[in-house]
DNA sequence: TTATCATTGTGTCATTAAGACACAATGATA
DNA sequence: TATCATTGTGTCTTAATGACACAATGATAA
């Protein structure tokens, strides 16, 4: 089908299949070369960036239109995605914002389920950046990934939910454990500690994350060590996917055999 | 407009005043007599109990909504209330359910903008459980507050939402003020302690608590005393609203001065 | 009036985590 | 073979936590 007729069927039929007033954007993290990116679409009907989103289908668990989302834009399966915010002002969208998207590629409609008001659930996940396949569906001209710290214009209030979910992110990294679908199966402790300082875009102490990190049981330590570095070469790690999943419940504070950090107030 | 005649409207007219496919639920708490309450609904339409809740008008933001449900039910304004989740199961609510809804109250109808699925946003608030004039609206039969730990059969999906709420309510109690709204201008340590004990379910350490308490700075000690109590009488504290607002934004690890807990990992 | 006693106010002590930092080991490169 | 950036491990001080002791208070009972 022509770009065209897709989106005119969208704007027409769309509500036949999907929920009304509801929409999800999905901020995809990813971590390459030292630096924290985030995976953005050039909307052709809108010629501006924006996160990768879509619609629930009308019997479908919201968490799943997410990961259909992730799957259809990063060939992505099975990642832990979750909600962390529904974004409700009510001009967030509007009629004639999507009346101009639809003046952009040369479609004109009187009426469209589309032009309505949307809330949109802000949906977050990290994934593994080499296993990406950016895919632009029908609607994007470009799919591409970017620094965090240096984005594009954004569409509509996208860059405000992208910064909720980095302070999220930024806030969940003290409680929950990070970088399982980030790094390689296996890692060295400079390169772990490189993703908590990217992402918390501070320099941590080498010694003291070692320390705190081991504490939590998360990691083993292999016997092999990373080869062809300069200098000395580093231990390689993987995650103890077991204590990972646990402490993925309970909190980075859970108790293996003791170990644990010393929580805030009452948590103990 | 009577009972029947409000129901019918509402299933028949509503969707040209409230957004589609989307309804709220607010889970309202309060302290009273060392029990943690929460406060429910008897629905009328389907004689079960039920969270307070409503729908989104179609230009109002959902905070909106929210207090305006809160408002309705308690007479209570000016709470802080936040939205904690989206419960989207396909099948939380569905055509039959509302239709037996309908039946119970003698009216029929083949089709209806509340016969799709709906989506609930939950919303959670600590309210001042005097302050609180109970009050159902014309799809209510009762509005009643219940111990948390001794809760009736309720509606679709209703517990799991309350019991969401509370397991949010628990962790936030770690890193969050608490009390404003759910205390007397002015209390004891005691008091503030069994609130403590009360949402999490366990002993606290007497001693311990008012240490870390005080080392928060959200509280003032007064030159008064708790009067006409057994035993000694208790120094009666209230909130620093200035500080307790600001460790509701930055957190309970907030630095006025120092005095600021140990926080796990990276927060510092 | 005085003793009782549950409750409140405050302090101490041992343990442990966090932050800062030193030094030896490694292994590619010069 | 020496150099040197980087890695691995340990130590020290400070500060927060949890456990616990004891004195002060003030209504109630004797």
């Amino acid at each position: 089908m022509s770009f065209e007729k897709e989106i005119k069927h969208h704007y027409s039929k769309g509500h036949e299949i999907y929920l009304r007033n509801i929409s999800v954007d999905c901020v995809i993290f990813g971590f390459h070369e030292n630096e924290l990116k985030v995976l953005l679409l050039l909307a052709k009907y809108a010629g501006i960036w924006a996160l990768p989103g879509g619609f629930i289908l009308k019997e479908e668990h919201m968490d799943d239109s997410a990961k259909r989302i992730l799957k259809n834009r990063t060939g992505l399966d099975e990642i832990f995605m979750h909600q962390f915010h529904v974004f409700s002002q009510p001009d967030r969208s509007s009629k004639v914002i999507n009346q101009q998207f639809l003046k952009n590629v040369g479609v004109e409609m009187k009426d469209s389920w589309m032009f309505e008001r949307f809330l949109s659930v802000g949906y977050s996940a990290l994934v593994d950046f080499t296993k990406v396949q950016t895919a632009p569906d029908e609607f994007d001209s470009a799919c591409k990934w970017f620094n965090v710290n240096s984005l594009p214009d954004m569409i509509l209030d996208h860059r405000q939910i992208l910064e909720t979910a980095l302070k999220e992110l930024q806030l969940n990294l003290n409680y929950q454990p990070i970088g399982y679908n980030l790094l390689p199966e296996k890692f060295t402790m400079p390169e772990l500690q490189k993703l908590y300082e990217t992402i918390l875009n501070k320099k941590l102490d080498r010694r003291n994350f070692q320390r705190k990190i081991m504490a939590t049981n998360i990691l083993k330590k292999l016997a092999d060590t990373k080869k062809g570095v300069a200098h000395k070469a580093p231990v390689l790690y993987k995650f103890d996917l077991k204590n990972y999943k646990i402490a993925l419940n309970v909190g980075m504070g859970f108790t293996k055999d003791k170990v644990l950090p010393k929580s805030p107030f009452f948590l103990k």
